[in-house]
DNA sequence: GTTAGCACTCCATTTGATTGAGTGCTAATA
DNA sequence: TATTAGCACTCAATCAAATGGAGTGCTAAC
């Protein structure tokens, strides 16, 4: 027996996805009857849902119920079947350019404004600096004891470090070692600082090569910092909206991934590393890496704020998310982002 | 009619508050003519039950239940008749010792602390800056047309500004701005800063004062951006721990109102006016200023981390929650924050 | 003043019946 | 051969009645 997805098929298959995106409840046959314009009866498309849940696209949750998606339905329908909506959410563009300074907030904003769209959960991640280049660097003396560094990156991220010094140091050594720092290290990314250049830093710094190596070990560990990316989510009350996800159980675990940041990471991490064309990817149900998530659906998108700093932003909702929707918000924004962040440099 | 407080009705709805804190069900007279050493059989605790409830320190939820406490009885039961208990949490100090530099990762740390050790939620305000002293200011040129201002005050709290300059400024030019700056400022408390003293500057900086003024601006700004109290909170999922808040329209409510920090700042805000000889506030159902929270119970603290740097611990749980185990703990981190100050300088 | 006992109330739980949506199958139809 | 009508069957959801139990309030006795 050679189950084929024939045209037909895949129309009665969109009509129970649509259906049941909106509704939330199972769908039957003469729903679907009524709702298509292929004008069959109830009993022709209980058949062809039969050979479809045969097939794997559809379940049943319970005998004599009606069928909704299976993951692998979604994953066709997110694939192959969707017409995008390219909606509203041009009101965007207003608030984003009310000029706020800090990465924070602004991130802070996006993604308060995308839960209040969607009605679903959403996460942002900050932008990563790992791959970013220096700009500045400052040391300055606070007191006797410490001494300031304050490393200015690419897209003006700025991180400080206090470091405990053993001696005073007087102003003119630095001026030396600032000098030294910024001719060796502006312009180089992270990651391309390696040891030859330490080591000759630490010879031109002479009897203050101590310092050097405190300098960039605090550096370096500045930026080890920000490797472990702050995730914000918003609108983690939307879950209530959707019963699936409500009981308490579920609500717990979700409401409890969102507090542990660090596993949004692991999300955000495997959006950063896998590229495809769009920049969009979507994990239904058990795809996604966090089993908390198992009954929902998570949509990502990377954006970029020019020179190749990049955070992720997502959206997290039930399996049942109108995905068009989503995907049209998610390319919005990025694109939004993108654009704001030309008007300001 | 006179009803007055016996100390038998006082041991009575003590007996109460404390069955009905672990039971989290409303109690009847049995068990309570079991529960104490008071031998009096049920019949008799009925009677002065009818009292206490005449006096409107406990309610029955309907006719033929048995009775829970109301905010007044709680409020009496915190007032008067709680033994302390200074339990375990010495964990504390171990985990607060792991060295923590970045101010924000120590609190979000002490706050899922509190919250696991609890059961509860708990939030926590970064110390407010505005009462506290700068040390030291320091601008630094980062390109002809942006400088980069940098503020340390006391606790070494440090703000970044980036600060666009029309011209170039040369070397010389920055130095003598710095040490202007510094001169005039250091010492000085943020709203210490005066009009005559910033006309003062002005003066001094002769062709320079524009930026001057920038300068102060933008460090009166990144002040104020502080003053709107970045809180964060832990353990959000506790909720569901509580029958009596985890039905979706509260536990929605209270989630939201977690993201939505600025509502927490109030009550945040109202801890660190409000003065009183131990530091710690409870607040019962509607004596919180947030209705969300009118079914929960807030109990706040004060920490302080050395020369007036103040900031706002607290644990939020459904009313009938431990408060002698709150209180307790919320004593111990604040002195364990005080204790780790100390150590650190 | 305290207690035992009893009638009463009301919630929570169970039980059973009913309803309705939906399926699968079969036989008739085009 | 594909489609449809019709029917029997299943099962969750809903509702009503029955039951049980916890608790109260009152009264009369101690």
């Amino acid at each position: 027996m050679e189950l084929q997805l024939s045209e037909r098929k895949i129309k009665i298959l969109q009509a129970i996805i649509r259906n049941y995106l909106e509704t939330g409840e199972p769908v039957g046959s003469r729903t679907i009857s009524k709702y298509t314009d292929l004008n069959l009866s109830s009993a022709t498309i209980r058949n062809e849902m039969s050979d479809l849940e045969e097939m794997g696209y559809i379940v049943q949750p319970h005998t004599s119920a009606g069928r909704i998606p299976s993951d692998m339905g979604y994953r066709l329908y997110v694939d192959t079947m969707m017409e995008e909506k390219d909606r509203e959410l041009e009101e965007l563009k207003e608030m984003m350019l009310e000029k706020e300074d800090k990465m924070d907030h602004l991130l802070k904003q996006v993604a308060k404004l995308l839960a209040t769209n969607t009605n679903y959960v959403s996460m942002i991640s900050a932008p990563a600096i790992h791959t970013n280049k220096i700009k500045f660097i400052q040391l300055s003396r606070m007191d006797a004891s410490q001494i300031l560094a304050v490393v200015v990156a690419e897209g003006n991220v700025i991180k400080n470090n206090i470091i405990p010094v053993p001696e005073r140091l007087d102003d003119e050594t630095l001026l030396k070692l600032n000098i030294l720092l910024n001719t060796h290290l502006n312009g180089l990314a992270l990651e391309e600082i390696n040891l030859g250049m330490i080591s000759a830093i630490k010879q031109q710094a002479g009897i203050h090569s101590a310092i050097i190596a405190d300098v960039i070990d605090a550096i370096a560990e500045s930026i080890k910092a920000e490797e472990d990316l702050e995730v914000y989510t918003s609108g983690a009350n939307n879950i209530f909206k959707y019963p699936e996800l409500a009981d308490h159980q579920k609500a717990s675990e979700i409401i409890n991934t969102f507090e542990e940041s660090q596993m949004l990471t692991e999300l955000v991490q495997g959006t950063l590393s896998d590229e495809n064309s769009t920049g969009i990817q979507v994990y239904i149900g058990n795809e996604t890496p966090i089993q908390a998530m198992k009954d929902c659906s998570v949509v990502t998108a990377t954006y970029e704020l020019g020179e190749g700093m990049r955070g992720t932003i997502g959206i997290i909702g039930p399996k049942r998310m109108d995905y068009d929707k989503v995907i049209g918000a998610l390319k919005t924004i990025t694109h939004q982002l993108d654009e704001l962040y030309k008007n300001k440099t």
